[in-house]
RNA sequence: GGGUCGUUAGCUCAGCCGGUAGAGCACCGCACUUUUAAUGCGAUGGUCGUGCGUUCGAUUCGCACACGACCCA
């Protein structure tokens, strides 16, 4: 019972609701608690009768440039509410901060406007309370724009205390547990998922003015496919039977494909079992959208102009600060092959180092990296890609041509069927985007999933099933199409400058409280 | 999984060589009708993450555990 003063910030785990007690030994919330008693028994201490019409920020915005007297002759009368924030009490009269959803606004609230007893009940009132406030509109001497307050009433009684004003709520932790007392003071954490909104909504509206349809498929599935990783394992009980959370929809999107809808997308939740860490969160965000009558080319073009357009039209700007480097997504993304790129990084190798798994074990071998009897050259090659170059792809960069080995569901190449029409895209290190003109040959993909199946028996547990029903799909024909996946999660923390995956998810997973 | 660091008042943080803990904000009281980290005066608030050890004595030293942050695989 380790974390006891931490319980009025960390929510009890397991604590049925009629053991929560009734009192509190903090003398703060105590005190909160007693004038919600005393509320409730002068009135309804919860009213939802109270309707604003105007937003803080539209205020700021339409009648902040005028002057006092321009202002005062306008007379505009404002009904506002929101949460009380700060509060400056000079006897008679006060000063304080009301928050909304579109920011602040300063009301001046006085004795001689409210009347004797509103006035004391104003001053009796917590930060944190949230306010419906009636007034006009007028600049103070100090030239803010503020509400000069005739009527204000308490509508929702706040029992936890605010972090402290100037700092906020600075520990991580408490940051990602309690998002609601983050988002309330902390400025940059609303950005951030403001960003994150218009980025879906840019997608969304990129791809709807392309004719892609936007669809939902099964995030439980009997068979977990579309990807390389280990599902997560649930349980329907009155099929009976276990179902795997979803490592990506891609095998069902493109069964849409077949079905005819020749342009399809879905943004939503993927689940991977593996570790967490400042980029990988079990649940997470991914685009994914196929084009039929396209290849990895054209979503190579698609994707520069989609991520410009992105860039322009949420942050202003093509210009992206990350981490203190700048990156102009105006300027056209750097393209190369796999094997270019680990060459470029790696100049003491050759050519002829990467061309052979005799001459390739050696050189992953002295990287560092563990050979397996099953792996083969393109599985090496792709791991000394990993490892050597990956992080140091600083500047917009398309890597191409993958090993088919380490691409069970991208189309061979046509001149060289050892690597597929595949490519990723890296910015500040990072990858972003996966791509590839599918693999639309029933036979070629069967025989990869059998290859999949057996890496699986021998002991890979990422990778992939064999599904018969995809295979049946394709049997009945899937047109010549190209597919891609974007994180939206990375995306979102390299246009937000965020360090970690959790800044830009708004309830991270965390560990649960002992 | 390994390493490093952190956990002290509701929040943000000090706390030296081991002697039962301080500040600012918030809160409470008083004063104050244009403040904005308001101001002035006064008061309250602590199982120092948890457990075990060393010691006459542990917030401080050691070990284990919990949670988090960063780095590595």
């Amino acid at each position: 019972m380790g974390t006891r003063k931490r319980l009025h910030l960390i929510p009890r785990q397991g604590i049925p609701m009629s053991e929560t007690p009734s009192h509190d030994d903090n003398k703060l919330i105590a005190l909160r608690r007693e004038k919600l008693a005393e509320l409730r028994q002068t009135g309804i201490a919860f009213p939802n009768d109270f309707r604003r019409d105007s937003l803080a920020a539209r205020l700021h915005a339409q009648y902040g440039a005028l002057s006092p007297e321009a202002l005062e002759a306008e007379a505009v009368s404002v009904k506002l509410a929101g949460r009380l924030m700060t509060r400056r009490v000079m006897g008679k009269a006060s000063f304080a901060n009301m928050q909304d959803m579109s920011g602040q606004m300063q009301l001046f609230v006085a004795r001689d406007n409210l009347g004797e007893e509103t006035y004391q009940a104003f001053k009796g009132w917590d930060l944190g309370d949230v306010l419906g406030a009636v007034g006009v509109l007028f600049i103070t001497k100090t030239g803010e724009l503020s509400v000069r307050v005739s009527e204000i009433r308490l509508l929702s009684k706040s029992l936890q205390p605010l972090p402290e004003k100037f700092h906020g709520l600075t520990d991580t932790e408490q940051r990602y547990r309690m998002r609601y007392v983050d988002l309330i003071m902390n400025e940059d954490a609303r950005r951030i998922f403001h960003v994150r909104s218009g980025v879906v909504k840019y997608i969304r509206d990129f791809l709807a003015a392309r004719d892609f349809l936007e669809v939902e498929t099964p995030m439980m599935q009997v068979i977990p496919g579309g990807a390389r990783a280990k599902p997560f394992v649930t349980h329907h009980n009155a099929l009976d039977m276990d179902l795997f959370l979803r490592i990506a929809p891609e095998l069902y999107l493109k069964r849409l494909v077949v079905g005819g809808f020749e342009r399809v997308y879905e943004i939503n939740r993927s689940f991977r079992n593996e570790g967490l860490s400042t980029r990988h969160n079990p649940e997470f965000t991914m685009l994914e959208f196929y084009q039929a009558y396209a290849d990895y080319r054209d979503l190579m073009d698609l994707t520069e102009e989609m991520l410009r357009g992105l860039s322009q039209t949420v942050l202003g700007s093509t210009e992206v600060t990350y981490q203190d480097q700048v990156y102009d997504l105006a300027e056209p993304f750097r393209r190369m092959t796999l094997l270019e790129s680990v060459l470029h990084f790696n100049p003491d190798l050759s050519a002829a180092d990467l061309a052979t798994r005799e001459a390739i074990v050696p050189v992953a071998e002295r990287l560092g990296l563990k050979v397996a009897d099953g792996d083969g050259l393109g599985k090496l090659q792709t791991e000394i890609f990993e490892k050597t170059v990956e992080h140091r792809l600083d500047a917009p960069t398309f890597i191409t041509a993958y090993p088919a080995e380490v691409s069970p569901l991208a189309r061979r190449n046509d001149q060289d069927p050892f690597i597929t029409d595949r490519f990723e895209f890296f910015v500040a290190g990072r990858e972003l985007a996966n791509g590839f003109s599918e693999l639309n040959d029933p036979e070629d993909q069967a025989e990869r999933f059998r290859k999949q199946v057996e890496d699986h028996e021998a002991g890979d547990e990422e990778a992939m099933h064999y599904d018969a029903d995809y295979i049946r799909a394709l049997e009945y024909g899937l047109p010549p199409t190209a597919g891609e996946g974007i994180g939206i999660d990375r995306l979102v923390m390299f246009l937000t400058d965020s360090p970690s995956i959790r800044d830009v998810i708004l309830f991270p997973h965390m560990r649960k409280v002992g």
